[in-house]
DNA sequence: AATTACACCAACCGCCTCCTT
DNA sequence: GAAGGAGGCGGTTGGTGTAAT
């Protein structure tokens, strides 16, 4: 009947984890690295189920800069990202570096659903809490409406397409109006703003309390002119990396915005599952996959699960 | 000072997805 | 293509600390 246990149950510990076990948990990860989880206790000389100790490790052992409170940043941020992906706490947490999911869920559940109800918004929706939900329904009946413009003068003729999620709800929400007024603030570097921003407009018209806007464009090419600082395939990438920290700074004061340059990436990459099968997207060729370089439509990095790009030192 | 209520968060549980055979 | 195993994810629980009464 149902599924074996992932572990003899009878023969491990539960509850919280003591300094000894940390120790080990930590000597044997240094060694041998991650991965294997389910036989890594029993090599490890620990009396825990192999889950326990992946959670251990990625919520609290492994190396990382941060930890402590959420900056005011940080919360507007997972508010954001919370109204596109809902509760995706591992896709919220790929885009704080340094946060993890189960943190990020937490914090949720104690601060920022009590913050958004306090401002009058519905946490789960996040529409206001008084709307009826009968006047634009939150789930299931998603009704994606497609144009397809043939961009203008660019020789490889992308075709950008635009898929509308949402149903136009009839008032003004108060977050989005936050975010349009947040907007130009963060311009002033003349950077590619305005490919997120020209569709926006009209958007936050249509539907100001959630914006599922995403825009699909065919694979994007090194040689697309997509990209107006630079055609070149492999040195236009390392410039691309070189500021990859800079964009991980300016994520959290933009609330994240599209990078200078504005890469094209496919939708599977834009919900940063770049690696899947639904991946159509040609950043990943010669290895510099969109988790590497791209942007999701919110401007955020697409890298998921950061921790394992980490050196063990 | 004692008791109760609340808040926080580490950890567990079960389901789902992906990968291998 | 099917089955099974392993890892990953999200929801939930339970222990602990703190504030309020």
């Amino acid at each position: 009947m149902g599924r074996s246990p992932c572990c003899e149950k009878a023969h491990t510990n539960k509850g919280a984890w003591t300094k000894e076990e940390d120790d080990r948990l930590i000597a044997y990860i240094r060694t041998h690295g991650e991965g294997c989880w389910r036989s890594l206790p029993k090599a490890a000389g620990l009396l825990r189920c192999g889950k326990s100790c992946r959670l251990r490790w990625i919520n609290y052992l492994r190396p990382d800069p941060k930890r402590g409170n959420f900056t005011e940043d940080e919360d507007e941020l997972i508010i954001k990202l919370h109204s596109l992906l809902g509760n995706k706490w591992s896709l919220i947490a790929g885009r704080l570096p340094g946060r993890t999911d189960n943190e990020i869920k937490n914090y949720w559940n104690t601060h920022i659903r009590r913050k958004l109800l306090n401002r009058g918004i519905d946490p789960t929706t996040h529409r206001p809490v008084n709307d009826s939900p009968t006047n634009y329904p939150t789930t299931t009946t998603v009704t994606a409406t497609t144009t397809t413009n043939n961009n203008n003068n660019n020789n490889s003729s992308l075709d950008v397409t635009t898929i509308s999620f949402a149903n136009p709800p009839p008032t003004t929400h108060h977050l989005v109006k936050e975010e349009v007024e947040d907007e130009p603030k963060h311009n002033s570097d003349g950077s590619d703003h305005r490919k997120i921003n020209s569709v926006l407009p009209e958007i936050q018209e249509r539907c100001p309390d959630l914006n599922l806007e995403l825009r699909m464009s065919p694979p994007h090419h090194s040689s697309s002119s997509s990209s107006s600082s630079s055609s070149s395939s492999s040195s236009h990438i390392h410039p691309q990396l070189q500021q990859e920290n800079h964009y991980h700074h300016q994520l959290l004061k933009t609330g994240g915005r599209s990078p200078p340059g504005g890469t094209n990436i496919c939708f599977a990459c834009s919900l940063g599952i770049e690696n899947s099968k639904e991946c159509s997207c040609t950043n990943n060729i010669n290895g510099t996959s969109s988790s590497s370089t791209g942007y999701d439509f919110l401007g955020l990095k697409t890298r998921v699960l950061d921790y394992r790009s980490l050196e063990m030192k």
